[in-house]
DNA sequence: CTCAGTGTTCAGTG
DNA sequence: TCACTGAACACTGA
């Protein structure tokens, strides 16, 4: 489930370990791909990526992008299932591998995706084109303060969970962080924006950056999440669902996902 | 066999 | 022009 904490610690910080200072001694990419988008071919993304350096891994919301010693630089997206992987032979190539690269230490580097929605794309200056030109500031580096939060959501009628998810607004969020921050903070996710009051923003603001936060402290690793994080009892949909502390979830679509919310506790 | 799903994009609506 | 909605995308696994 990649999120802005699965994207930041599964992807970003495994790239840097695996890439950043390193040389691209050779590169592959899987042929008829639409992974590979944007008039990118996997031609044009193997010549880019083949002899160039890795000077740097980052990441602005569900994005990553490298800055090599020459461009054009490469943007990761992993979709619903994409990930990366860092081995040292080739019989260890994840499965559905999609790219891989052949570093100059001898280990191997792939990107990999199950299903077909991940994306690799070719910019010449990241930050300022498309799509990272688009996004809102990252709800991990960039969160900003309350008073810009009551500023945004007052001219918003879309419901807080949709906003939450919307990248151009904020970078970062996906389906189980907007229903847990609504959850903790106990703010109903089909309630329009304009309408929370500003103790309600203020409590948004502060538990966003809490679940973002510790979900990022903890490596992504769901299983030191907290027992009572609305995480642990969402998926699957169980009509007789209940939380931690015995109370009843519901589920909803808001934003067109399905939302798992707890009435009893969010207004 | 059917169906839901972690995300984004794009056509269409008001 | 803008805010917003909902379908489409592709595939796996329950």
């Amino acid at each position: 489930m990649p999120e802005l904490p699965e994207v930041e610690c599964w992807g970003r910080r495994v790239a840097e370990r695996a890439v950043a200072g390193r040389s691209v001694v050779s590169a592959w990419a899987k042929a008829d791909e639409r992974i590979v988008i944007d008039g990118v071919s996997p031609r044009k993304l193997t010549t880019a990526l083949t002899g160039r350096r890795v000077d740097a891994c980052h990441r602005r919301g569900k994005q990553m992008w490298w800055t090599l010693d020459r461009g054009p630089h490469p943007l990761w997206h992993f979709g619903m299932t994409g990930s990366f992987a860092h081995y040292r032979e080739p019989t260890e190539r994840p499965a559905f591998a999609k790219v891989e690269l052949e570093l100059d230490d001898g280990s191997f580097f792939a990107f990999a995706d199950p299903r077909r929605f991940g994306r690799v794309k070719l910019r010449d200056d990241p930050p300022n084109q498309p799509p990272l030109s688009e996004l809102g500031p990252d709800a991990y580096l960039d969160l900003p303060p309350w008073a810009w939060f009551i500023q945004q959501l007052a001219r918003r009628r879309t419901p807080i969970k949709a906003l939450l998810l919307n990248q151009s607004f904020l970078a970062g969020v996906g389906n189980w962080i907007a229903d847990e921050v609504c959850y903790q903070a106990k703010i109903a996710p089909q309630r329009p924006a304009a309408e929370l009051n500003d103790a309600e923003v203020r409590a948004l603001r502060r538990t966003l950056k809490r679940v973002v936060g510790k979900a990022c402290d903890w490596e992504a690793d769901y299983t030191r999440f907290p027992r009572t994080w609305l995480f642990h009892r969402r998926w699957g949909k169980n009509t007789d669902a209940l939380t931690a502390r015995g109370e009843e979830i519901d589920f909803d679509v808001v934003g067109g996902r399905t939302t798992a919310w707890v009435p009893k506790v969010q207004r």
